[in-house]
DNA sequence: CATAGCCGCCTTTTT
DNA sequence: GGCGGCTATG
C-alpha cells in the first residue's frame, strides 16, 4: 500500500521497518510511539510530519512539541531536508505557551508584554516574598519554597486553591509566601516558567472558544519525550486535542529523568486509558549501539522494578567495546579520559563524535583541566552559563525594560550599570514614593522632580536615565539586532566594558547581537517583545554546536536525545551516581538515577568507557569513595571479563581467569604474575584494569 | 555614593 | 570552592 514512489517528500528514500512505517503513516486519532533508545524515533516523527502533509494536511495545522529548543531547531532542519518547506509549528511547550498567552493575554488575565522570569529573578522575588511575610529564611528557605511552589503550579494548584486547602501551620505559611510571591510577579508583569504552563492550562480549560480556536489551528499535535511531561503539560495537551484527538506522543518510560522537576510518568503509562482508541506502536530495534553496549544497558535497566519489561534489539553487528576502569582519584581519571581520547583520534575517530558525561556540573572542572593540558579541543554544554553572564544579563535587562517597564528586577539591575550616580538611598526614596502613590517604580522615576527627598542633582540624573529610555523606545519596532547594538553603545555599557578591558565580555555581547541578527533573519515579523520572551527560554544546551570538532562535556541530563561514537561516563561512585541528594531509600528516586545511567549508556554507538575513582575531592575535601552499586548490575560484560589484564596493590599484575557474576558479591579469579591464583571479591579487591 | 573585601550560604539534574 | 550579599572604608 505504501510502495511510495509518488511521495511528494523524501520519505520513500528511507528504509523504514514495519513498525516505523505504522507510526509514520498512521492517519487520524491518538497514537503512542513507545520508542526505545536509538530506535529512529526522531526520523519517524519528521517522516510523520511529511507524511501528514503529503496526505493533504496543511503544515500550518501541525504542531510538534519538543523537549528543548535545540531539538526543535533540529527537527525544523530535518523537516526542511525532507522537503517540507516549513509552516508547521515546532517548539517547546514553554515557547508554545508564550505564544498562546500573548495572543490571548486579556483572557488569560495578563498583559501581553509580560517578562519571563528565570531562576535568578525568581530567587529575588521569593526572598522578597519571605521577607514580606515576616518569616525567617532559615525555616522557610527560599530555594525550597520555590521548589514547593513550582510543584504546586505543575499540579495546577493556584494560590486560592492552595490557601483553601492549607490547614496546618506550615502549609498556611507557605500559602502566604506563595500568595506574596505571586503578587510580586504580577506587579512586575512577569511570569515564571511554571506560570507559562499553568496559565495556559487554565486559559484553555476556562475558555472553550479559545480552546476551540487553537484546536482548529493545531489539527495534529505531536509531542516528543512524552515521558518527561508534567501534569500541567498533560492538561494543555488534553485540551488542545479535545476536539479531534489527533495526538501523537512519543517517548520511553525508561528514559524518564525529570521526575524531580515534576515529570509524571503516569502521562505515558496511562496513555491508553486517556485515549482508549489509541494505537500503540513499539519501536524496539536499536540502530545506534553495538550489542555489547546494549547488553549492559539492558542488564542495568532490568533492575528497575517499576517498569514494563521491554526488549532492546540490537541491529548493529558486533564488535563494540565496554570498558570499566578504576582510578585512584579524579585527576587520574580525567587524565586517562584525555589519553583515551587521544588514542581514539589517533585511530581516526573524530572529536565531535566523543562525549564525556558526568552527574553534576561541578565535575567538569578537572576534565577541563586535563583537556587543556593535553591540548584537546572541547566544549562544555552547561545549563545557563552564557545567559547568566553579567554583561549578557545587563544588556538583556535594558531591552526587557523597553518591552515591560514594570519589570523592576531588570530595572534595578541596570539603573546604575554602568554607574551613573544613582545609589541605594536614591532607589529607596523613589521606592517609598512609588509605594505612597501606588505607582510602579518606573512611573515614580518619571516623576523624580516631584520627589522632595531627592536633591536637584539626583533628580537630574534620574531624568537623564528616563530620557535615555524614551529615546530607545522610539525605535523599538522592527529588527532587534540594530536596536540591541544601539542600546549597548548608548547605554554606556560598551564604553564601560572597554575601559575595564573586559574583552571577553564584549565578545559575548557580540555573540548575543549576532544571535539577535539571526533571529531577525529567521522570523517573518521580528519584534523585540517576541525576541525577549523567546530568549528567556533559551539555555546553553541550545547553543551546543554539534558540528564543531570538539569533545562534548555535559551532564547526563543534557545528554538526552544525543548520540556519539564513543562515550565516557565518569564518577560512577556511591553518592554521585546515584547521587546522595536523591533519596536512595525512595525506590522511585533510585530508579530514576538508574534510568539516568541508562540514558548515558545508550548514547554510545561503539565505545563506552565507564570509570570511578577511589578518592574524589568534593567541595575541597578529599573523600574515599566506593564503586556505584549500579556497576554491579551491568553484568560480566562490563566487569572483569576473562583475559582482562589487572593490577592488584600487593599481588601486582595478573590476568582474569574467571568472573563469577553474583551482583554486588561478584568474585573474580585472577592468575597473578608471581604464579599465584586468587579468588577475590570484587568489591573489596581494589583491582584496577590495565588496558593495553 | 562607590568599591573592596569579607562572610556565610549552597552545590543534582533544567524548561 | 564559588557566588551573592553585606559591611566597612574611602
Amino acid at each position: 500500500m505504501t510502495s511510495g514512489t509518488d511521495f511528494k517528500f523524501q520519505i520513500s528514500n528511507f528504509k523504514l521497518t514495519p513498525s516505523q512505517r505504522k507510526a509514520v503513516f498512521h492517519k487520524e486519532g491518538p497514537l503512542l510511539v513507545l520508542a526505545g533508545p536509538g530506535s529512529g524515533k526522531t526520523r519517524v516523527i519528521t517522516c510523520r510530519i511529511a507524511a501528514l502533509i503529503d496526505s493533504g494536511i496543511k503544515p500550518y495545522n501541525i504542531c510538534a512539541i519538543t523537549f528543548t529548543n535545540k531539538a526543535a531547531d533540529e527537527m525544523r532542519q530535518r523537516a526542511v531536508a525532507l522537503g517540507v518547506s516549513g509552516g508547521a509549528h515546532i517548539s517547546t511547550f514553554h515557547s508554545l505557551c508564550v505564544r498562546i498567552l500573548r495572543q490571548y493575554a486579556d483572557r488569560a488575565g495578563i498583559k501581553a508584554n509580560f517578562s519571563v522570569y528565570d531562576e535568578a529573578d525568581q530567587s529575588k522575588c521569593i526572598k522578597q516574598a519571605v521577607k514580606d511575610c515576616e518569616l525567617d529564611a532559615t525555616n522557610f528557605p527560599p530555594a525550597r519554597m520555590l521548589e514547593y511552589i513550582s510543584k504546586l503550579k505543575n499540579m495546577l494548584i493556584d494560590v486560592d486553591f492552595f490557601k483553601a486547602q492549607a490547614d496546618e501551620f506550615r502549609t498556611e505559611k507557605i500559602a502566604k509566601i506563595y500568595s506574596h510571591y505571586q503578587r510580586i510577579l504580577t506587579e512586575h508583569n512577569a511570569l515564571d516558567f511554571d506560570d507559562l504552563l499553568m496559565k495556559t492550562a487554565f486559559l484553555l480549560e476556562s475558555y472553550p472558544d479559545v480552546c476551540c480556536e487553537l484546536g482548529n489551528r493545531f489539527k495534529f499535535l505531536l509531542i516528543d519525550e512524552y515521558q518527561d511531561t508534567n501534569h500541567a503539560q498533560y492538561r494543555i495537551a488534553k485540551a488542545l486535542v479535545s476536539q479531534h484527538n489527533n495526538i501523537c506522543a512519543t517517548g520511553d518510560p525508561d528514559q524518564s529523568i525529570y521526575r524531580w522537576r515534576g515529570a509524571d510518568l503516569r502521562n505515558i503509562l496511562d496513555f491508553e486509558q486517556d485515549w482508549p482508541d489509541a494505537i500503540i506502536v513499539k519501536l524496539e530495534e536499536n540502530f545506534r549501539s553495538k550489542p555489547e553496549i546494549l547488553g549492559v544497558a539492558d542488564k542495568l535497566i532490568a533492575e528497575n522494578k517499576n517498569r514494563k519489561p521491554k526488549k532492546l534489539i540490537a541491529i548493529k553487528p558486533p564488535v563494540g567495546k565496554v570498558v570499566l576502569t578504576q582510578f585512584e582519584d579524579e585527576t587520574e581519571e580525567a587524565q586517562a579520559v584525555a589519553q583515551q581520547v587521544k588514542e581514539l583520534t589517533d585511530e581516526g575517530a573524530s572529536l565531535k563524535d566523543i562525549a564525556v558525561f558526568y552527574r553534576v556540573n561541578a565535575m567538569s572542572r578537572v576534565l577541563e583541566e586535563a583537556f587543556i593540558q593535553n591540548k584537546i579541543p572541547y566544549q562544555i554544554v552547561r545549563g545557563v552559563e552564557f545567559y547568566n553572564r553579567k554583561e549578557i544579563k545587563d544588556l538583556l535587562a535594558y531591552l526587557k525594560i523597553l518591552v515591560n517597564p514594570s519589570d523592576d528586577i531588570a530595572l534595578l539591575r541596570i539603573i546604575n550599570t554602568p554607574s551613573r550616580g544613582i545609589g541605594k538611598t536614591t532607589i529607596d526614596r523613589v521606592r517609598a514614593y512609588a509605594a505612597r502613590h501606588s505607582i510602579s517604580f518606573f512611573e515614580a522615576l518619571k516623576k523624580a522632580k516631584n520627589i522632595d527627598s531627592l536633591s536637584k542633582g539626583v533628580q537630574a540624573k534620574l531624568g537623564a536615565f528616563i530620557n535615555m529610555q524614551e529615546r530607545f523606545k522610539k525605535d523599538i519596532s522592527g529588527k532587534v539586532a540594530p536596536l540591541a547594538e544601539r542600546v549597548f553603545v548608548k547605554s554606556g555599557l560598551s564604553e564601560f566594558l572597554r575601559c575595564a578591558g573586559e574583552e571577553d565580555a564584549i565578545e559575548n555581547v557580540n555573540e548575543l547581537i549576532n544571535s539577535a541578527a539571526q533571529y531577525d533573519q529567521q522570523t517573518q515579523t521580528p519584534t523585540l517583545l517576541d525576541y525577549i520572551q523567546q530568549i528567556s527560554l533559551f539555555s546553553d544546551v541550545d547553543r551546543y554546536d554539534t558540528s564543531s570538532e570538539r569533545v562534548a562535556l555535559m551532564t547526563l541530563h543534557a545528554a538526552k536525545g544525543l548520540e556519539f561514537e564513543n562515550v565516557f561516563i565518569v564518577g560512577l561512585e556511591e553518592g554521585l551516581l546515584p547521587h546522595e541528594k536523591s533519596n536512595t531509600d525512595d525506590q522511585e528516586d533510585l530508579e530514576e538515577e538508574r534510568r539516568l545511567f541508562f540514558v548515558g549508556i545508550t548514547r554510545a554507538k561503539v565505545g563506552l568507557y565507564i570509570s570511578y575513582a577511589r578518592y574524589r575531592t568534593i567541595r575541597g575535601q578529599m573523600l574515599r569513595g566506593s564503586p556505584s552499586p549500579f556497576l554491579f548490575e551491568l553484568g560480566s560484560m562490563a566487569a572483569f571479563a576473562p583475559g582482562q589484564l589487572v593490577r592488584h596493590e600487593s599481588f601486582g599484575l595478573g590476568r582474569v581467569e574467571e568472573f563469577i557474576d553474583m551482583g554486588e558479591n561478584s568474585v573474580v579469579v585472577v592468575k597473578f604474575e608471581n604464579g599465584q591464583t586468587k579468588s577475590l571479591m570484587l568489591k573489596y579487591a581494589d583491582l584496577s584494569k590495565v588496558n593495553i
